[in-house]
Order: C-alpha cells, then sequence, then structure tokens
RNA sequence: GGCCCCUUCGUCUAGCGGUCUAGGACACCGGCCUCUCACGCCGGCGACACGGGUUCGAGUCCCGUAGGGGUCACCA
C-alpha cells in the first residue's frame, strides 16, 4: 500500500472549535499510526469571509492542542488557477456544461417546487438541453453563465464503501447537476477540493458526516478528471444536549478550543476527551497517553451514531462537560510533578503571585513541588492552583463565606483559641507533623472541644477554603511563620 | 417535503445470534477512610425506542413505525 496522506482542511471563518479539533485528532491519529502524512490545508476560496486571524487562530489551536501536520499549511486560494483549469477541461471533455439560468429563474422554480411539495428541488437542466447555437448565441450575447457538472443520465448510481458508515449507494437521478464554478469564473468548493485532494495526493478523507452527501458527486469529479477516488471515512457530529449541531454562533465559547486553554485545561486531557467522543478502543480503557492512543485507535471502531456535548449553560459547577473536566482533574493528579510545575507556574505568574524562588533552580523549588503534589487532588483546571489554592503561594486571598460560617462563626470561642494556638504553634520545635498533631490535639482536649473545631477553623484561616488536604501537612507546606501570622490576625474575622 | 444516515443507562460507550438476570466510564446517591474536602476503595440508582418477522434462541439479522440527525446554495 501506498504512503498513507490525509488532510485536515479548516474554512479560517472562526476559531478552531471542538468538533474541527476532533476531526484534526482523527486523521492525525490515523496518519501517526500510519507513518503516514498529515497535511494542513486552508480552504480560504471564500475570501470575505476569511481572515488572516481565524487562520492564526486555527493554527494556534491545533499547536496548543499537539497536534503536528506534516506539510503545509496550504492554501487553496494558491491554486486557483489549477481549479479553473479543470473547470476547462471537464468543459472540454463533455463532464459539463455551461447554465445561463439566472439565480431569479432558479429561485423561482425552487419556490414552485416547495409550493408543489413534491420534494423535488434538483435543477431541471434547462441548459443541458440547448443546442450548440443556443449557447453560442447566448454566449455572443455576453450572458453570464455557470458551470454545471454533467450527472449521467443512465440507470444506477454511485456506490462506495465507507469505512465507518459502510456501502452506501446514490441513484444517479437523485443527483442534480451541481454547479462547479460561479457566473464570476471562480470555481467551487466541491471542485476546488476534489482537485486539491488529487493534487496533495489524499489517500483517505475522514471527515464529519455532513460530507458524507457530497461524497457521491466528488466521486463523479474523481471520475470525471480520470482520478482514482480516495477512501472515505465519515465520523459521526457532536451535537448538543438539544440534538443541534455545535456551532460558534449557538454555543460560543464552550465549544472553541481556545476556551479550554484559557480555564486551564491540559491539552492532552481534551484531546483524550474529545477523541473518546464517538469512537473506543473496545475495552475498557479511557485514559491514553499519545503512544496508547495511536496504536489503539483506528477508523473501523468509529461509531456511527452522533454523540452527544454534554454541556449543561447556565451551571456554574460544570463549566463544560461533566467528562471533560474529570479527564482533565485526572492528569493534573496523575502526572509528573515535574511536568506540571511548568503549567502551575504560569497560571501563578497570570495571576502576579509568582516568586523566582520557585523557578526551576530556584532555592525554594522543592517546596513547591511539594505544594503542588499536596493540593493538586482536588483540583479540575490549572486555574484552581491560582484561586482555590492561592493561599499557599501569596498571604493575599480571599475567605469563603462559607467556610468563615460554619468554620468560625458557629464556635465563637474560636476568636479566643486562634490566637492562643497561634502561640502554642509558634513554639513548636521541630517544627514536624507529628508536633503539629500533638500540639493541636492536646489543645483540643485542654479546651474539651472536639479536634475538629481548632482544626477546620484553623484551616479557614490559614488557607480560606472550606476544605483541602490534611491539616498538619497544610501547615506544614504555609509554615510556621505564616501559620502563626495568620492565626494572629484571625479574630478580624469574627463580628 | 426528497434523498441519506442514526437509535443500548441522564451523558460517553462495550456488545459483532446463545457466555446479557446487558459490562465499563462520567454524573448522581450511600458507605468506608477521616480534622474537612478531594483522592482511593466498596455498594446503589439507571438503558437494549416501539411493533412485526427470521431462528431452537435476537440488544445483536430483516421489515415497518416513531424519534433524532445530515443534506438539498453561484458557502466551505
Amino acid at each position: 500500500m501506498n504512503e498513507v496522506r490525509v488532510r485536515f482542511p479548516p474554512s479560517p471563518t472562526g476559531y478552531l472549535h471542538i468538533g474541527g479539533a476532533r476531526t484534526a485528532i482523527y486523521n492525525w491519529l490515523f496518519a501517526r499510526k500510519h507513518n503516514g502524512k498529515l497535511i494542513l490545508r486552508i480552504e480560504d476560496t471564500d475570501a470575505e469571509r476569511s481572515t488572516q486571524e481565524s487562520i492564526e487562530g486555527i493554527i494556534d489551536g491545533l499547536t496548543w492542542l499537539g497536534i503536528d501536520w506534516d506539510e503545509g499549511p496550504y492554501f487553496q486560494s494558491e491554486h486557483a488557477a489549477e481549479h479553473q483549469a479543470a473547470a476547462e477541461r471537464l468543459l472540454a471533455t463533455g463532464h459539463a456544461y455551461k447554465c445561463f439560468c439566472t439565480k431569479e429563474e432558479l429561485e423561482a422554480k425552487r419556490e414552485a417546487a416547495r409550493a408543489a411539495k413534491t420534494g423535488d428541488y434538483r435543477y431541471d437542466k434547462t441548459c443541458r438541453r440547448l443546442s450548440p447555437e443556443e449557447v453560442a448565441a447566448k454566449e455572443a450575447a455576453g450572458l453570464p453563465y455557470v458551470v454545471r457538472f454533467k450527472v449521467p443520465e443512465e440507470a444506477g448510481g454511485v456506490r462506495f464503501h465507507d469505512v465507518v458508515y459502510g456501502d452506501i449507494e446514490r441513484a444517479y437521478d437523485d443527483i442534480e447537476d451541481f454547479v462547479i464554478v460561479r457566473s464570476n469564473g471562480r470555481p467551487l468548493y466541491l471542485l476546488c477540493n476534489v482537485v486539491d485532494d488529487i493534487r496533495d495526493r489524499i489517500t483517505h478523507i475522514i471527515r464529519g458526516q455532513d460530507g458524507l452527501v457530497n461524497t457521491p458527486r466528488q466521486i463523479l469529479l474523481y471520475r470525471a478528471l480520470g482520478a482514482e477516488p480516495p477512501v472515505f471515512a465519515h465520523m459521526p457530529l457532536t451535537l448538543d444536549t438539544k440534538k443541534r449541531k455545535i456551532s460558534k454562533r449557538t454555543h460560543g465559547e464552550v465549544v472553541a478550543v481556545q476556551y479550554y486553554r484559557e480555564i486551564g485545561f491540559l491539552p492532552w486531557a481534551l484531546v483524550n476527551f474529545l477523541v473518546l467522543l464517538g469512537w473506543s478502543p473496545g475495552d475498557d480503557r479511557e485514559i491514553f497517553s499519545r503512544e496508547e492512543l495511536i496504536e489503539a485507535f483506528s477508523l473501523e471502531r468509529i461509531n456511527r451514531a452522533n454523540s452527544v456535548f454534554n454541556y449543561q449553560k447556565g451551571d456554574p459547577k460544570f463549566i463544560t462537560d461533566p467528562k471533560a473536566l474529570t479527564i482533565n482533574a485526572h492528569y493534573l493528579r496523575a502526572m509528573p510533578v515535574a511536568e506540571l510545575a511548568p503549567l502551575v507556574e504560569k497560571e501563578l505568574r497570570k495571576a502576579g503571585i509568582w516568586k523566582e524562588d520557585w523557578g526551576e533552580n530556584g532555592k525554594e523549588r522543592a517546596w513547591f513541588l511539594r505544594v503542588i503534589d499536596l493540593i493538586r487532588s482536588r483540583f479540575h483546571t490549572l486555574k484552581d492552583f491560582a484561586t482555590l489554592g492561592r493561599a499557599y503561594f501569596d498571604d493575599e486571598f480571599e475567605i469563603e463565606a462559607k467556610a468563615i460560617k460554619k468554620n468560625l462563626a458557629k464556635h465563637p470561642q474560636l476568636k479566643e483559641w486562634l490566637p492562643e494556638l497561634a502561640d502554642r504553634l509558634a513554639a513548636v520545635e521541630p517544627f514536624t507533623a507529628e508536633n503539629i498533631e500533638n500540639t493541636l490535639r492536646r489543645f483540643a482536649e485542654e479546651k474539651g472541644a472536639k479536634p475538629g473545631v481548632p482544626i477546620n477553623g484553623l484551616r479557614t484561616v490559614v488557607t480560606g477554603r472550606l476544605a483541602g488536604p490534611g491539616i498538619f501537612d497544610v501547615i506544614l507546606a504555609v509554615g510556621k511563620e505564616r501559620t502563626v501570622a495568620r492565626l494572629r490576625r484571625a479574630p478580624a474575622l469574627f463580628v
């Protein structure tokens, strides 16, 4: 078999959204699995809607995800001459014809078809019936025309085998004589796409199921152009909870790849989540390293049914599909701390609370890594380190209202106790988890309180949070000095 | 409306005629752990859209119905 060559051809009319990213991921996985090539081709034929900003956004998104390509980006617009030449050839070989029908005429016919409720909106082939003389006359009159492809009028149809959907057959009679060149002389997507795929020697077209109905027409073009059609694999679409196709327009940022970077996702976690939308390895595995995923992936195991991106708009607890969050959290606590550290650093820098001592060769590097490891198991995104975990890194931090209410206000004695505890802890030597624990427990006993009372009060004052890691480790991480200082400030929190 | 595709727990899915009283993951609920929460572990809730066939036997094959999706541009 020849080298596998696949392509990801986004049209640069917005940011990279998760549906597009998923298509790119499947193509990338397939290319990597077969030691093939992934070609990035920007389909910018629609000049009015294409923007440089969008192109950069797409490339930026792919790069962030770790999807690397082997060729390109190529730009469809640079091959306009080639597309036109192909159209000329089709005309010359009798595979296409000029159609002088105006938009208004066509629209009127479609309107009539709608009114007649026949469901037949196909072009009626008026111009296919024109005699050479009539065509010459219209041309001489300078009438504008589009070029239409001559779909065979014989019985039968186009059949092909889709790797995902199986054998597909479409009767010639159901395919209308489609337009391949606009009246302004510019070829349309259907033709451009085929011409580009032939030139780029694409062997497998892996795309969304919305491209399935285009396939028979494209196969007709391949044949007319004398080229062998590639293998097709259509993947199911991603829908929202109302079963609508997800789109930038109606869903906004939650479907933008960029958004996931902003809310603190690990790129690989997103990839891992997206690949599971419509594909499964056939066993129970759901978490994959890059190598494992490439090894496990296959087009044959792509599902045929559309999947739902389970995002409940307006639910503050779930900023995206809960499974995506879970997968991200999994990587956050399972990945090597050394790999996580630079990502946390970025977040702390953004929050303006980064200290150079925590850096690669900083003198508090070990402490920094230890703290990350201590707090990461209850975080879902990288953002959490700078928000929920802020108290470990900076003295300025919010104290949760819930925590004040539950852990402080309910036990007014703590207003006196906490400063007392500060003195006790200040005297602990050496400052070890064991000694801290003994001190705390003895203190509770003396006061006739349950250990949880001073402990949770202390947690609130020291970390600002209702919940967190084991308190003795927390105190050790925050350090004697800061813990004592925060306890001394505690009375101010009581009204 | 025409054509095409799809249909297993709320969501993602396993299942390729008998091993299915349908398995896993997320979410949810309960328990253990415990200073709290999370992690982890244990347990619970929860699905084969419906109706006909075929077969000794159907979630798995066929047909129909219903529902959902895609597409019907001089967009890509």
